[in-house]
DNA sequence: CTTAATTTGTACGTATGTATT
DNA sequence: CAATACATACGTACAAATTAA
């Protein structure tokens, strides 16, 4: 599909069998509490060593999938998908999935922009000015500016005074850096773009600088819709045609009268 | 140690070397594009074997932290923290880590309880009505009702159409559990509390299913802010060391007054 | 209580394909 | 092209912990 991805990254086996068992956890086929095979028995029905075995557990012990327990076996957690956040999913890189990336990435940056009007330092407004800066002399030299346009999200992100929303909004950046290099290179040729992009950021630090969580978070709100659009992505659902499927995951041994009559079928629709 | 803590979870020397090395990686002792040294060596040095040095590595692999090319090495990944988000910080679990994490929930299950406002469907309503008839039954049988809780948050988050919102939604509910089942079981010793929050969560869903945006965000913020009140947490900033200036007028209890501003439509906006 | 079987944790050895020099 | 270094994968063996007889 991408001819210049020359990488071609070879497929390991220890990554495709961390694969299969994270989705067979995530999906239900094996349960919360429940044990796993013996190492010796995967190691067997997937016709690999039991070195490949423990090192794809290994994965999904880090990630809070799985306990292990010496003598008696691999158990899943109670809680799946407990220790971490990702969004590597196979669909990932569609536009739809893009979209809706920039979707969170819209609501979290909103508030964070809001937070940091009302949180923000002086030396935290003078960093944001200071990457405003460079971002002008970038687009006045004909450079795209990328690194000062991250420099200057990320310092909002700081000044927000929330150490989670910053992590995340970096790891959000992190993701979608791909996707936001392409757009700010989009906006780079087209003569007026770079004046529009600038003026939308240089919206977002005023309202910060005021004091202003509301214009601030509406302000972010529009600089990171309008790159959407700049980008060809829309916001919508990612779901269009479908009627949510989603089995409500409920704790075994409930008895409690559950909404039988509304609750969908369990089980994957389709693979 | 601790005679109470009868678990004492064996230290695994593969758990000790993943975490030595994430260690190293995150604080700049191996920079990033920057190769470790040979598993040989590394076993060497740490004075285990092979084996051992794979599995922390297939872990930190896992997490995105390194990337291994065959023939070649292991090398620091470009851009750490890449591949997933997690919050289980050295610090987590005090008051102020559960604040911060509790008012990013805030954000993305407000704009989730808005999004569900534009786009749920019926079946959704019909969910969500039905856990909350759960939850209503499960007050007046005495009983807290915190699976029918995460239900109907659950149901909420799938009917904002965003795959991704909804399961960071789960993964921060995940996160916070414990804290929410305490909350919940604090409000249900009280009399006239399981009330209030019945009368929180029923605001939100009439929002929701009068296709309201604005007051379905603004009723989530409510109940969600409210659940932290319940908790003794305060919102408030993380890094209290800096400087302070704007004494924040955004506090717990405070209802925003200002337009939140409806979720990002696919209008027509700025090209 | 003792013993034995099972299972994970650790260690070591070997072969092979790949990348670098 | 040749040599070296390295990750990948397989296999065996033993230790430690758990579980059941």
């Amino acid at each position: 599909m991408n001819p210049f991805n020359v990488i071609a990254k070879p497929v390991r086996l220890t990554d495709q069998i961390a694969r299969v068992l994270a989705e067979r956890i995530l999906q239900g086929a094996l349960p919360p509490e429940s044990r796993l095979p013996a190492e010796k028995e995967l190691a067997e029905s997937f016709g690999v060593s039991r070195s490949v075995i423990r090192e794809a557990v290994s994965m999904l012990k880090y990630d809070g999938l799985v306990e292990t327990r010496q003598g008696s076996g691999v158990y899943v957690s109670a809680t799946p998908t407990a220790r971490s956040f990702r969004l590597d999913r196979p669909e990932a890189g569609s536009a739809a999935d893009l979209a809706a990336i920039f979707e969170l990435r819209i609501v979290v940056e909103a508030a964070a922009a809001g937070l940091a009007a009302e949180r923000r330092g002086k030396a935290q407004l003078d960093a944001m000015a200071a990457y405003l800066e460079v971002m002008a002399a970038d687009v006045s030299g004909g450079r795209a500016g990328i690194e000062a346009d991250a420099d200057f999200h990320t310092a909002i992100a700081a000044a927000s005074g929330n150490a989670y929303v910053e992590r995340f909004i970096e790891f959000l950046g992190g993701a979608l850096r791909e996707a936001i290099r392409t757009a700010r290179s989009n906006s780079a040729q087209y003569p007026g773009f770079p004046d529009v992009v600038q003026a939308e950021h240089r919206r977002v630090f005023e309202a910060i600088a005021a004091g202003d969580p509301a214009a601030a978070e509406d302000a972010m709100r529009q600089h990171v819709l309008a790159a959407m659009t700049r980008l060809g992505l829309k916001s919508k659902k990612t779901k269009p045609e479908e009627e949510n499927d989603c089995p409500p995951r409920r704790s075994a041994g409930d008895s409690r009268p559950g909404p039988v009559a509304t609750a969908p079928r369990p089980g994957p629709a389709a693979a």
